[in-house]
RNA sequence: GGAGGGGUGGCCGAGCGGUCUAAGGCGCACGCCUGGAGAGCGUGUAGACGGUGAUGAAUCGUCUCGCGGGUUCGAAUCCCGCCCCCUCCGCCA
């Protein structure tokens, strides 16, 4: 979110942020509310210094046993005038908020500009896809075959967009789990945090996912939403808080399910576990101070690779265009892992600067060491990695002929030594 | 789920319709004192928004006693709704 005060003094940054968003310019619009609700802003406050003063006088007035009746009059006067003033300031708050709350984050110098992923550009890319002397099967041909993923029953549990994962398999997936989280806090410092899995609304507006996206929520009959990631949980530990800067930056981790009704998405990938309605993801958080989420977003991403590079899964990192990026985010890498059935790069992790808009939400600031006063922190998150796409890349990646497959060294002593599946 | 109690500043805690511009204590910071420290004494001790000013220093106003409404000339104080915490009972992994 924007404050009035930057887009006063930026608005032409503000208005080039947004075209270059796909949107149309706003500061015009805004700033005229702001000129009108600061002008009823100053109407109210003197109205109520006038009506606080007659209520001391009145105080003082029938201590000393005068006659009030003259100063009630007056009083009762300014309190109509005060409740006018009111309605009119807050009748304008209310259309700035819907507008500023329904406003994306602005893109950062360096993010290409597109209307979408096509206008994504390859950062780096980190291994060789193996070459198959056979054609390579996809992943839920290799999971129903060896028996242990189970799309028929699970749609019979639960409708389309679940698997049920068995034997090796989940398995496997409790071993990625373990194995990332011991990475991340062992290795990178991250916290490990074992947050809710339902929040409250004002943990989804505090991340971004309302009040716009809440078509892509489940929301259970008590009025809770189900975390589509643990960005909402984990981010949201700091809301409403005033951190000191020596505490700085906090690094938090969580595995956890996430939950997704993927609204928009019928008819794409509809087969296999790429996309689901829940899936586990271990995700990770940084809140930093201003002049560090730059370099915070360089290392997360980094923590994100080292997984797959211990997993040695084949990958490409890419910066996604201004077209590309959700909501929140200021800048954004997403990792791209090689899934060979398809002969493509496909999403595992998406790692987004924030800068201070979500800490602009949910009212997260830091004392400043020495100095006065606050500054809104900045926010990032990333996946270090989303689980199920990685058993997927492991299935794919490490498939054989005989239509097993291995098992990456770095995950073995999670396997309780399992070296393969047949 | 039922019954009751409670949410006040960094913390504890008083206030329960009119200088509350929130007592007092603790903590913290600075100063005095000291060879040094402690004790003692003194001073200070939040955030948000708006105005004046150069987006600095400063200064004025408004708001914030869990959150939102209401009553009243006037609300921390009275009323209603919500959130959260605690105690007891019931249920429960």
């Amino acid at each position: 979110m924007f404050e009035l005060r930057w887009i006063r003094d930026n608005g032409e940054e503000f208005d080039r942020g947004l075209r270059r968003r796909g949107l149309k310019a706003l500061s015009a619009e805004i700033l005229a509310l702001d000129r009108e609700w600061r002008a009823a802003q100053t109407r109210l406050e003197e109205t109520r210094a006038r009506q606080k003063r007659l209520a001391k006088e009145i105080g003082a007035a029938r201590k000393s046993g005068e006659a009030i009746a003259g100063l009630q009059a007056e009083g009762a006067e300014a309190k109509e005038e005060e409740s006018a003033a009111e309605a009119e300031a807050q009748r304008i708050k209310a259309a700035i908020d819907e507008i500023l709350w329904g406003v994306p984050n602005l893109p950062a110098e360096d993010v290409p500009e597109g209307a979408d992923e096509s206008a994504n550009r390859v950062l780096r890319r980190y291994g060789e896809p193996a070459a198959f002397d056979f054609p390579p099967e996809s992943h839920e041909r290799i999971g129903e075959r060896l028996g242990l993923m189970d799309f028929a029953r699970a749609a019979r549990l639960s409708g389309s967009r679940f698997v049920v994962l068995k034997g090796a398999l989940a398995r496997l997936e409790r071993a990625l789990s373990a194995f990332m989280l011991d990475l991340h806090t062992r290795e990178f410092g991250y916290l490990e945090i074992s947050p809710p899995l339902l929040v409250r609304d004002e943990a989804a507006f505090g991340t971004g996912q309302l009040p716009k996206f809440g078509e892509d929520l489940f929301r259970t009959t008590g009025g809770h939403y189900l975390i589509p990631t643990a960005e909402v949980p984990l981010t949201n530990l700091v809301a409403g808080e005033i951190l000191e800067e020596s505490a700085l930056p906090l690094r938090f981790v969580a595995s956890t399910p996430c939950f997704r009704s993927e609204a928009g998405a019928a008819g794409r990938d509809t087969r296999g576990m790429i996309r689901q309605h829940q899936f586990l993801k271990v995700e990770l958080v940084s809140i930093t101070r201003p002049e560090d989420s730059e370099a915070e977003h360089e290392r997360m991403t980094a923590c994100a690779e080292e997984v797959l590079k211990r997993l040695e899964l084949p990958y490409r990192v890419v910066v996604l265009s201004t077209g590309d990026m959700g909501f929140a985010a200021k800048k954004t890498y997403d990792i791209e892992v090689w899934l060979p059935s398809q002969g493509s790069y496909r999403e595992i992790s998406s790692c987004s600067d924030c800068g201070p808009f979500q800490a602009l939400r949910m009212k997260a600031r830091y004392r400043l060491e020495g100095g006065k006063g606050t500054r809104p922190v900045h926010t990032l998150n990333g996946s270090g990695l989303a689980i199920g796409r990685t058993l997927i890349a492991i299935l794919e990646n490490f498939q054989r002929r005989d239509g097993g497959l291995a098992l990456p060294q770095a995950l073995r002593p999670y396997l309780g030594g399992m070296e393969e599946i047949a």
